[in-house]
DNA sequence: CAGTTATCTTACTCATGGGTAACATCGTGG
DNA sequence: CCACGATGTTACCCATGAGTAAGATAACTG
């Protein structure tokens, strides 16, 4: 079995395949990333070599560094990508004119998808511990801002009466919390799929919030 | 600053401090534990050298290895350190005879505080993805045990009225996972003490759980 | 106090893997 | 169709860190 054939196998098409070299390189970023972002979720950061990415896509080690400054980045790249998922979220729960219980469940919704997806890993793991300062100040920023604006909402939702009183601050830090898990258990192979996994934790909170009568 | 300054700064005696050497097993091997513990917490798995523990305890690398046959089996005596806290609020649950809502919030008590402790981050981080199979196959099945364990609570409560209908995987797995999540931000300098921060998180749950009027 | 054992150190080995240099080759625009 | 820039490759360097071997030294034991 060649490389191709187990790369395809595996259900995940490479940019390299296909006899002529293409010039696409926004593509092959694209998807040296994605894999990048599947192996550290099968394998995990440290444990994953550049040479595996790099077989994983049916290429070499110095290739990757042709899209990518190194392995640290690699990984800053896949907290990035998977957080496109949760900023569309909260754009449009600002669209949206529901109440603020309402517009945290379109948050959560988009912010447990992306943490089922394959960046979702990624965005959980991408912490201090593995990068240099300057990225984990960005990271700790992004995750700090998203922190922030649930509080926000959840705020919203006790001040309008969707949301029954809490602490905002603990409230967040749970179901943040509860939803960040799921990266560290949920397969693609797993029976539910990511979108039930996000409606059965959204209804479990929701219940929980909905004020009593 | 001598390394034992630096040591005994930290806060964290060492039996290797203290002129005389002692023989005395049992407390080093815990001094090991511990040691390495806080650094993996601290640093990270990877990024933690079995140097930098030894350097922690005033002591030279091989001297470990008298102790601990290798690194992964530190991290695994670490995750079996954590645990003991827990099997003991189970312990303490089943001796009450409170309703299921009661004796979850036992177990939930305990659980926040082993997560919150020293050992609480290598408990979450304890997985396949650096240990062997053996050891990771022991580690899953008294992960297993724990969510069994919790489940089986949330169906004694929603059976005695205790707590609110729901989906016992779920509620297993959300709750299991802020609690968790602790592990990830919780550091000893925090402003919320570990007893405080277990008991908001049980009052959020409980507040959720409990069934409507 | 002498021999024995527990404990600890110095001084290594060796595999791994991130990163780079220099060269080969493909595609495309003039 | 050819020269030049965009892609990739082979072959390397080198720091790090897990683990080991063999010897030193301190604490017990008789």
């Amino acid at each position: 079995m060649t490389q191709q054939q187990r790369t395809v196998a595996a259900g995940h098409a490479s940019p390299w395949h296909g006899g002529r070299r293409r010039r696409d390189r926004a593509l092959k970023r694209d998807a040296v990333i994605r894999a990048a972002a599947r192996a550290f979720r099968e394998r995990g950061y440290h444990n994953t070599s550049l040479d595996d990415i790099a077989a994983a896509l049916g290429v070499t080690k110095p290739t990757l560094y042709y899209y990518v400054r190194n392995k640290q980045d690699l990984l800053f790249e896949c907290f990035q990508a998977g957080l496109a998922g949760i900023g569309a979220a909260f754009d449009e729960a600002r669209r949206s004119h529901g109440n603020g219980r309402e517009r945290l469940r379109i948050v959560l919704r988009g912010y447990a998808l992306a943490i089922a997806s394959e960046f979702g890993w990624c965005m959980v793991r991408a912490e201090d511990q593995d990068l240099d300062a300057a990225m984990s100040a960005r990271i700790r920023a992004r995750k700090g801002e998203i922190d922030r604006q649930i509080r926000a909402l959840i705020q919203q939702g006790t001040a309008d009466g969707s949301i029954r009183d809490c602490d905002a601050k603990i409230t967040a830090f749970a179901i943040a919390g509860a939803l960040n898990w799921i990266a560290h258990w949920h397969r693609e192979s797993e029976a539910l799929a990511a979108a039930d996994i996000a409606d059965r934790f959204i209804g479990f909170f929701e219940d929980g919030l909905r004020p009593r009568r």
